[in-house]
DNA sequence: TCCTTTGTTGACTAATTTAATCAACAAAGT
DNA sequence: ACTTTGTTGATTAAATTAGTCAACAAAGGA
C-alpha cells in the first residue's frame, strides 16, 4: 500500500509549481533544486501531466512549465492517477474479469471499500487546499517554501 | 497503491477458516484449495498470523489450524499489518526522519490523511463482518464458501 | 517402534517493478 | 549559429514480489 516516488515527487512538484507561479514559467531545473529531485528523474515525470492535461510548457531559452489550469481545479486524485496509475488496491476492483471469483468475493467489496475511502482523501483535495496549507504551516515563520 | 497477494490471499484464508471451523481442526490444504492458492505458498503466511497471535496450530496426524481470538475480535487493520507492514503510504508518516523536510512538508500532511482514511476502514472491519457479508451474500443461493 | 500426516522454516529463484541515469533530439530565443 | 530549455527512448541496478524446493519437527496411528 505505498505510493511511489512517482506520486510523491510529483505532487510535490505541482505544489512547488503552484506556489512559484507568477510572471514568468517556472523552470525544471528550479523545481528540481528546491525539491531536490533529480532533473532527469523530474523530466519523466512531467510528461504525463502535460499529456494530461494539468501542465503546460514551453521549450528553449525563457521556457518552462506553468499549470494549465487553475490550482482550485486540479485534484490530487487526478495528479496521482496521471502517475501512478489506477488507486485501486487490488486488480480486480478495475477489472472483475481477472478472477473468478469476483462475484461473490467479499473481501472484494471490502477492498472496493478501501478504494472508495481513499479516493474521498484525494477527490477532496486541490493542489489550491495545499497551496493554502502551505501558507499557512509557514505564515508566521519567516520560512520560503524551500527556496 | 496496491495490496500484495500476501495480503489479499491472507484475508481470503482467515475468512476462508472462520466460514469453515467447526468441531475439527482446518487443514491449510483444504484452504489451499478451495481458495485456489498454492498450499507452499500459504504456509508462508501462516506464520506471522500465529507470531501474531491471530492463527493457533497442531501439527501433525489430526493437526491444521484454528483462530486463536473469536472473529469479531479479529480486525482487517491486524492481518494486513501482520502480513504487509505498516499501511502508511509513503515511509515519512512513520519515520519523518526519513526525509528532512517532514515538518514543514504539507504534502505530507496529506499522506497522513491518507492513511488515517485507509485505517478507519480496515479498523472497522473485523472477519465476523465478511463472514456476516458472505453468508448474507449466498444465503438465498444455495451456494457454498467455495468447496 | 516405525510410518504417515500435518505444520514450520530457511534457502533459493524468476519475474516484475522501481528509481533512476544516459544520451540523442526538438524547439524557442538571442 | 549558439545557447537554453523541454522531450523522448533506451538502458540499468536495486529492490520487491511471488512464489518453489527441500529439510525438518511434532503428533497420532498401526
Amino acid at each position: 500500500m505505498k505510493l511511489s516516488t512517482r506520486g510523491q515527487y510529483g505532487t510535490r512538484a505541482l505544489l512547488d509549481l503552484a506556489l512559484h507561479r507568477g510572471q514568468r514559467l517556472v523552470l525544471l531545473r528550479d523545481i528540481a533544486r528546491r525539491q531536490q529531485i533529480s532533473l532527469q528523474y523530474l523530466e519523466h515525470l512531467i510528461a504525463p501531466l502535460i499529456a494530461g492535461g494539468i501542465l503546460r510548457s514551453t521549450r528553449g531559452a525563457r521556457g518552462g512549465v506553468s499549470l494549465a489550469r487553475a490550482p482550485e481545479e486540479i485534484r490530487l486524485s487526478e495528479i496521482v492517477r496521471l502517475l501512478e496509475g489506477s488507486i485501486a488496491p487490488v486488480e480486480c476492483i478495475d477489472n472483475p474479469g481477472t478472477c473468478t471469483r469476483s462475484e461473490l468475493c467479499v473481501t472484494r467489496d471490502i477492498w472496493g471499500e478501501l478504494k472508495q475511502a481513499i479516493d474521498g482523501v484525494l477527490e477532496s483535495t486541490t493542489l489550491q487546499d495545499l497551496v493554502e496549507r502551505q501558507k499557512r504551516k509557514e505564515g508566521s515563520n519567516e520560512v520560503m517554501y524551500y527556496i
